[in-house]
DNA sequence: GAAGTTCAGATTGTATACACTTCGGATAAT
DNA sequence: ATTATCCGAAGTGTATACAATCTGAACTTC
């Protein structure tokens, strides 16, 4: 049988299940119920949960089980400022890699057109996919392996959170707006200026985000 | 016995021993040695060691075991940007809790005040520590769980490379000054001035030991 | 009937046993 | 002497067995 390549994909697919809530935030994980599930024993699985519980997406109370953490506005609250400073220089540093590099703007740019056409078909969904492309992209542009990983692992926490049907619509069209706006800054190759309009893209998004909250409470 | 209180014992000591460098990087760390070492099965003992690789302090090869990851310059050259921009941020966020509470102006000051003794009696050791102690005191003072805890593990890492005797005698003449700038303008309460000051700091240590290591070399 | 107690089932924590892979030296062939 | 092959010891990966703890329902007690 596959060895012990199963192992890796148990942590995988199991941790994209609790980030795009498939698994919902509080449900308890057993160690029992996980291993009858992959056919393994309860010694992998419980590495893949202690990795897990690592990465802060869930929390294990001893003799008790494992649970997925909780993400609340307050946790999103917290975040979203430390999102907001590293895409900054995330894309700053991006910014004379990209620029230097006519293949990955035009890739950034087909990123752009493809979410004109996604917001025009209100298809938000597909929209919010093509925009965290766009973002994933330019970070794994920056050059600097620390800051993808620590990114990733915010990125993971926030979206957690985020419900998608939440997006405004007039929220879409701006965002369209401030993405072509760092793909020209981009193209200029002023990295302070790529880390502002970043910077503002995230802040814009929170804050919409927050109001579009508070209202509907 | 002590049934399972050990294995959050192992798991800190190794830790403590990988950060300051007691287990030397590229050491090989041997699931059958821990055990005996601590005298747990090797099951409590593969579990601290995926919880060491989840923080990337080291790095388990399948079938040969696990390394001590190895930390460069390259390594903190890319640490040290982020660093930079996240004590400047929790600065800024600690600026307003500690400018309303005396009590955590006053320690700040103390910690300073016990800076200089160390640094005229040519203590390097004791001013690293104390150095240290300042800076994990703002972090803690920043109300935002997730910032601390990014901040704990890039510390970790950077402290890793660190060679204490490398710190230059005249570095810290400067360095206790910048460190007298930020009581100052966390007293007067403005978190930019704040978060530019503790950014400036950083970034002047790492200009300095980077000076120091190309000179030496 | 309400509050406290007890005990069995279930679940987690740890130890041990077995399976698979790696690595290095001994032996054999050229 | 050199290369190739093979085997076995050592170490990791996984499964199973046992110990400690928690939970909840039945039972007692008032």
């Amino acid at each position: 049988m596959s060895p012990q390549f199963t192992i890796e994909r148990i942590y995988s697919e199991l941790r994209q299940q609790i980030v795009n809530r498939s698994i919902p935030p509080g449900s308890k994980l057993s160690e029992n119920l996980l291993s009858r599930k992959w056919n393994v024993s309860r010694t992998p699985i419980r590495e893949v949960l202690r990795r897990l519980e690592s990465e802060g997406l869930v929390t294990s109370h001893r003799y008790k089980g494992v649970l997925v953490n909780l993400i609340t506005l307050e946790d999103v609250e917290q975040l979203y400022p430390i999102r907001i400073y590293l895409e900054g220089l995330a894309g700053k540093l991006a910014t004379p890699i990209i620029s230097g590099d006519p293949e990955k703007l035009k890739v950034l740019e087909k990123f752009c057109r493809e979410m004109e056409v996604l917001s025009k078909k209100k298809d938000i969904e597909g929209y919010i996919a093509k925009n965290n492309e766009f973002h994933y992209y330019i970070w794994h542009s920056c050059g600097n392996g620390w800051l993808i990983k620590i990114l990733e692992n915010l990125n993971s926490q926030v979206n957690r959170f985020i419900v998608k049907a939440l997006h405004v619509p007039h929220r879409i069209d701006r965002s369209v707006c401030e993405h072509w706006d760092i793909c020209e800054k981009l193209r200029m190759g002023d990295g302070k200026k790529v880390e502002r309009a970043v910077q503002s893209n995230h802040r814009r998004a929170f804050e919409d985000l927050k109001r579009e909250l508070t209202n509907r409470s």
